[in-house]
DNA sequence: CCCCGGCGATACTGCCGAGGTATCGGTCGC
DNA sequence: GCGACCGATACCTCGGCAGTATCGCCGGGG
């Protein structure tokens, strides 16, 4: 199985739609069509169910479209980390969601910096959800993830920390005087809509609160008095004069982890887990 | 990057020697070197230094080997489970070393068949050390693994047992009427040596033990008089009247974990992983 | 010291297959 | 019933992969 086969089919499986598919791959659509039959051909099974007028994927077509991305990945990945080691420079590429643990993180570069032979960290801020993807695709050689919200299936990893959530609200809110808050008393009598924050592919679920990004734009959007949020405490320290924090007792622990792709071999990753675990 | 590519670049690197790669890969030497520049032109880098005497690794070159034989699995275990998929029948592959863990295995595959829902089980005993590969590659969906000799990392994982380990000895042996003995007692006074078992790659490690593949083998050698072993107690139920069983204290204990590819979603497989928890 | 043998690179050729254009056949909507 | 849309098919072109022949380099043996 070729990666340009691997690449075609991802994208009609993604599209659901030859044309569109081909435009996005910048060919033709009759090379297209004949190659996912070619596939088909050799599999011996039957991955998309077209119709004249609808393609849909059929189970083992899903399957591939699973396996395909995650393979398609790893041949990223190589490639990458190849070009990373060529240069020569030293250097690591960390990855941590945009406001999320600064202090932290922060503390962990502090740490890591001071110790003999440390190599230069490139720190990427990047939204919610993509650091998964940098791991896998070798855009990024660790990651901060924060458990339970990110998966860290796949990966090895060291527990850094653990904190309670508090709920974010606008200041002046009728609930931000208490002392404490339930899950439910946040959800249902806040009056303000939780945000959606988009899903590992880019796309938002259904819902009623606004679609954020990152932490900037919730907070912005909280001291507008359009959503509110349940976030770990650490966030408390990048709280504006305009927003209030209470905390939540019954939300789920938010524990953060430093996160790296299994086999690797790098000295200067060891060091910096090594200095994480030591915070 | 073309799997063709990391095909031809795995096998000259992993061969150092041109020629040798060409005829493993069934075409010749001319083209395997044009196709070697090319990867390095376009990745900018050099993966190998060749005099005209030989070939060795550059640094960039080793890191492309480890990355590309990853990339190359799990393009392997996209076709198969695509082709499994396709097949229409469910049903789940378990790896397991053969002879480990085998009351364990037996139990495991009862308590799953009697769940309502159950698929079969293709039980596949594989020698030390290829279970991660064949889950990696699409073999297999799920292994019963045992740390701290196999390597979870890069598996999601749920541990199923813990025991201690026991020096396995000829009967008749002078230290086999013990009631306990030490790592030190068995490698130093048993006048038996370790058995040497294969590497990830295939190959063994130097040293003066005989080299085994699997259970049986060593346990023959074992009465044979020429190797001792410290194997995890649940050996002892396959241990044959020749043999003799010390437990070691202090060698580590042996935990057996049940594991899968990450970001499986089958639900015949949640279904096995759940029975194994409940054990 | 020279020549031979081994090895990777280069030159040149041929052919397979990927990709393009044109068109067909089926289906839905008006 | 006709037009529009969509995937499949027919046919052609051409780039690039693989093969053969050969070169250039180097080390070892006579």
């Amino acid at each position: 199985m070729e990666t340009r086969e691997l690449r075609y089919f991802v994208a009609v499986a993604e599209e659901l739609h030859f044309g569109r598919a081909a435009r996005r791959l910048g060919i033709a659509q009759p090379p297209l069509s004949r190659a996912i039959q070619q596939i088909e051909r050799r599999l011996g099974a039957e991955l998309l169910t077209r119709t004249s007028r609808s393609v849909t994927l059929t189970e083992a077509g899903a399957v591939l479209l699973r396996e395909a991305k995650a393979a398609l990945d790893a041949v990223d990945a190589a490639e990458r980390r190849t070009r990373r080691a060529a240069t020569g420079r030293p250097g690591l590429v960390l990855v941590a969601k945009a406001g999320a643990s600064a202090e932290l993180l922060a503390k962990l570069l502090d740490a890591y910096a001071a110790e003999p032979g440390a190599v230069p960290v490139d720190v990427q801020l990047s939204g919610v959800a993509q650091q998964e993807r940098s791991l896998r695709d070798g855009r990024a050689d660790v990651a901060l993830l924060h458990r339970p919200f990110d998966s860290t299936s796949g990966f090895d990893t060291e527990s850094l920390s653990t904190e309670g959530q508090v709920a974010v609200l606008p200041a002046g809110h009728p609930l931000s005087v208490r002392t404490a808050l339930s899950m439910l008393e946040v959800t249902e009598e806040s009056g303000l809509p939780l945000p959606r924050w988009p899903l590992f592919d880019g796309s938002y679920p259904a819902g009623p609160g606004p679609e954020v990004r990152d932490h900037a734009q919730l907070l912005q959007l909280i001291a507008l008095g359009r959503a509110t949020a349940v976030l770990p405490e650490s966030c408390r320290s990048q709280l504006r004069g305009d927003l209030a924090a209470v905390p939540v007792p019954d939300a789920p622990r938010v524990t953060t982890v430093i996160a790296w792709p299994p086999h690797s071999r790098s000295r200067a990753l060891a060091g910096l887990v090594r200095a994480a675990t030591r915070l």
